[in-house]
DNA sequence: GCTGGACGGTGACAAACTCACCGACGGGCC
DNA sequence: GGCCCGTCGGTGAGTTTGTCACCGTCCAGC
């Protein structure tokens, strides 16, 4: 059989040796799972390296109040190394994945990646940087909880959401959730972009009416 | 000369095969910093994975308003893996560490560095366990800053850095800085602390009078 | 002794979170 | 169709936390 392509597709492993790519599809499997799966989370670690194909994963963490934040994204063409970093250090590892869509990824054994990691240093490259890449979004996160305005948050995420598209499918709640915030607290400022005729409100829908005046207030220093 | 004995001093590397000790001593140098000194920052990133002898290194994120807040500390016998991270990544790394002692530490150049990952799993394992550690400390910062409350988190704090000692000399602004929070709200739960003679303030110190009280109340879910 | 900077205290106000409750909507069911 | 129930969103009141402005005290260095 020929090599499927899903390699190409990440950048940094696009220039790997034949032979590896060989070997890492070889010892590879392709997985799917439809959204709403938790793909990851306390008491349902993976045993392998997940490379994003197609959709995304949704990382949050849950506080013992119940609360819960988001952490990141992880896209098509990016790898859930945090995964594996509290994978292999047993770690309490309190944050969980969900499919936000219909997602497929590359499942890499423990073993073959730690075979790579071992032997090539273009693939020992690509998973430090999706490690520096976790990471600066984490230091984002803090940054934006600890210093962070609402109504700044709420209208980047506005955005970050939208995709560029004219209107986005999320309840409050959800929003809140992006933010590690409460409901009430979104629904207010919510109430008040209306105000501003920035968006329209329906249930469980908001449509973008002004998306420059989003973004500056999102670029407020 | 003989092999010097710091290797010893990591978990995770004493087990390592003698020659590999070798090769790790002879390729790197003990390199030393008075308290103070900033280890690494924005502009200033140095080209070694450091293993800390002694001391401890306070690693944390200035906002773009000014506002600081202290992401964790890198104690001796532990390594300051995220900056190897971010160093391949070139990433934008906001964060800076800071000598908060007199500090030994024993650097090892990036090409060693590499090879060592490459060739010895047991060292590789000490790398992604340190990346672990590191990464459940932040998942815990996001969660105190999103979701804690101040009085809490502060009793943790003190009782934190009092290190066990009856009393502790840091300024309420260094203490807010911990936190991420104003020097104002400090002041006003020191105030509160005191009034239950939970502590004792002086300029520039502070006296546990009430270790379990503090305790109690940091624990409080 | 004088002085300037660091340190800490305070009041007034704004932002964000909590709590309690309520009505509106919508899908399933009879 | 009408009913029911769970989700969704709105709102007021009160608390906590953060912001701003200002002030007095302490201390090191001159």
């Amino acid at each position: 059989m020929t090599q499927p392509d899903w390699i190409d597709r990440f950048q940094g492993l696009s220039t790997l040796p034949a032979q590896i790519k060989q070997e890492l599809t070889q010892r590879s499997r392709v997985i799917s799972a439809p959204a709403g799966t938790t793909i990851f989370g306390p008491g349902n670690i993976p045993d392998n390296l997940l490379l994003l194909l197609s959709g995304t994963v949704r990382v949050s963490q849950t506080s013992e109040g119940g609360r819960e934040i988001v952490l990141y994204r992880v896209e098509a063409g990016e790898s859930c190394v945090l995964t594996t970093a509290c994978l292999l250090a047993h770690e309490a590892y309190s944050a969980e994945g969900i499919a936000e869509t219909n997602v497929t990824a590359a499942a890499i054994p423990r073993a073959a990646f730690d075979n790579l990691v071992s032997s090539v240093p273009a693939f020992r490259d690509f998973v430090f940087a999706a490690y520096a890449r976790r990471i600066t979004d984490l230091f984002r996160v803090i940054d934006d909880v600890a210093f962070g305005r609402i109504d700044m948050r709420l209208a980047d995420r506005l955005i970050a959401l939208s995709g560029g598209g004219h209107d986005l499918h999320v309840t409050h709640q959800q929003l809140a959730t992006e933010l590690g915030t409460a409901r009430e607290v979104v629904s207010r400022q919510l109430t008040e972009f209306q105000r501003r005729d920035w968006i329209r409100q329906s249930r469980g829908q908001i449509d973008l009416l002004d998306r420059a005046a989003l973004a500056r207030l999102a670029a407020t220093a």
